[in-house]
DNA sequence: ACAACAATTTGCAACATGCAACTTGCAAAA
DNA sequence: TTTTGCAAGTTGCATGTTGCAAATTGTTGT
């Protein structure tokens, strides 16, 4: 196993840098959100937050994304979610132990799915995660410019939603996503002329007050993509 | 120089990828984008043209972008020009030698820049590159998309300018880069409105038939984005 | 003075967006 | 049975943006 990597390591004749994949899990909780965070195995900075993430191991996984679902399913018991690759962090200085290159990605997981993962993380919210190891502040903080941004013109905030929701929802996780209020009339308008949602028949969701009962949506595709502000 | 990277290999117990950085140089030619590409110095695919890239050297580069500037300097002689992180390739596949990651950039320069540097690049239209090693053709295809992407909010299609222009060669390079025609008077209008450009005073350029003469414009801010649609 | 021609501006209809007011459906309270 | 509270969902309107066509302007060669 050892041998392969030496055998073309002198071929090529440069010293490796480590390679790493880390993961920025993101998840609404209490209208803001949250990433969340794993205590570090081993050193260094063993114990402390940290993204998830690990060793591309070269034997095991065909390509980053096969990682990124090795990492997640390991560490979380989480699978089928979407994620998508952030930006590439890579320095002499960013780990101690060496030259490291960590191809960050963000994933988006609903509240109710995390909750049921049943494990252990540290959830904080993204915008104010504190001190963390390496340079993991600033991938947090790559990972939000980048989900805002798309959420402008996207569907990508629909997955931190169940399956089905309702229109109120959607609106209030783009807010949350966008960190902004929106207009009520002018997101339904623009929702709804865009034909991005259809409508789920059946069971209207449970209200604990009296109230005209809620259509439910979901999406027609899993990725849509438009042009304009929300 | 070897020892650091095998002391440290060992204590982390994995193999490590290749890792390189490879760069997509895009410059307009003919109302067209065109990559520049060189033939490959050494094996695999020796003397085939290929992106413009190299290994990261541990030992030298500071980080990503150094080993960028490094490299770029180094081939083509070109320095202080735009470019910017575009996405990593990873995967066991991609590369005959080894597991490999490629960290890829994109890079705008002007046409007079290029000519000046006195290199001979190969240069191909970017939307019909033929066959190329490695994964190289789906670089190409991710940064023409991500330019795309970005030309309608941002003033990174002037980087593909020489620092002074009119305003009718704006638009003609926002057209080049987003690969369709657009309305004269409403572009004027929206780069008057979002007052990014300042004019240049002095010596208007030298028309070949009689004609009303021009008004030169240079960027105020190197890099300016904004909301909609140009 | 006129012609030719790109540069630059103007007018206007169609469309999009933000804000406020209005209507609707349900069930608990009166 | 009617009234009421509340969020769901719609409508009207003032304002801003965009695409298309036509008009104006500044130069120089005829």
């Amino acid at each position: 196993m050892r041998a392969r990597g030496l055998k073309h390591m002198a071929e090529t004749e440069f010293p490796r840098p480590i390679v790493t994949v880390d993961i920025v899990l993101l998840t609404p909780r209490e209208e803001r959100l949250h990433v969340a965070l794993l205590p570090r195995a081993a050193e260094p900075f063993a114990d402390m937050p940290a993204l998830i993430g690990g060793y591309v191991h070269v034997e095991e996984d065909a390509n980053a994304e096969s990682a990124v679902m090795r990492i997640l399913k390991a560490k979380t018991g989480l699978s089928g979610i979407f994620f998508e690759q952030l930006q590439t962090f890579a320095s002499m200085n960013r780990d101690p132990r060496d030259w490291s290159v960590s191809i960050a990605y963000f994933a988006l997981v609903p509240r109710d799915l995390l909750d049921n993962a049943g494990v252990a993380l540290d959830l904080r919210p993204a915008d104010a995660v504190g001190e963390l190891p390496f340079d993991h502040a600033d991938i947090i903080r790559a990972a939000l410019e980048r989900l805002r941004g798309k959420g402008a013109y996207s569907t990508i905030p629909a997955r931190l939603l169940p399956e089905v929701f309702t229109m109120s929802e959607l609106q209030a996780i783009y807010e949350t996503v966008m960190g902004e209020r929106l207009d009520q009339s002018a997101f339904r308008r623009k929702i709804n002329d865009l034909n991005l949602l259809e409508e789920v028949e059946g069971e209207k969701r449970q209200t604990e007050r009296a109230r005209r009962p809620t259509t439910l949506y979901r999406l027609k595709s899993p990725l849509a993509v438009f042009d304009r502000r929300i």
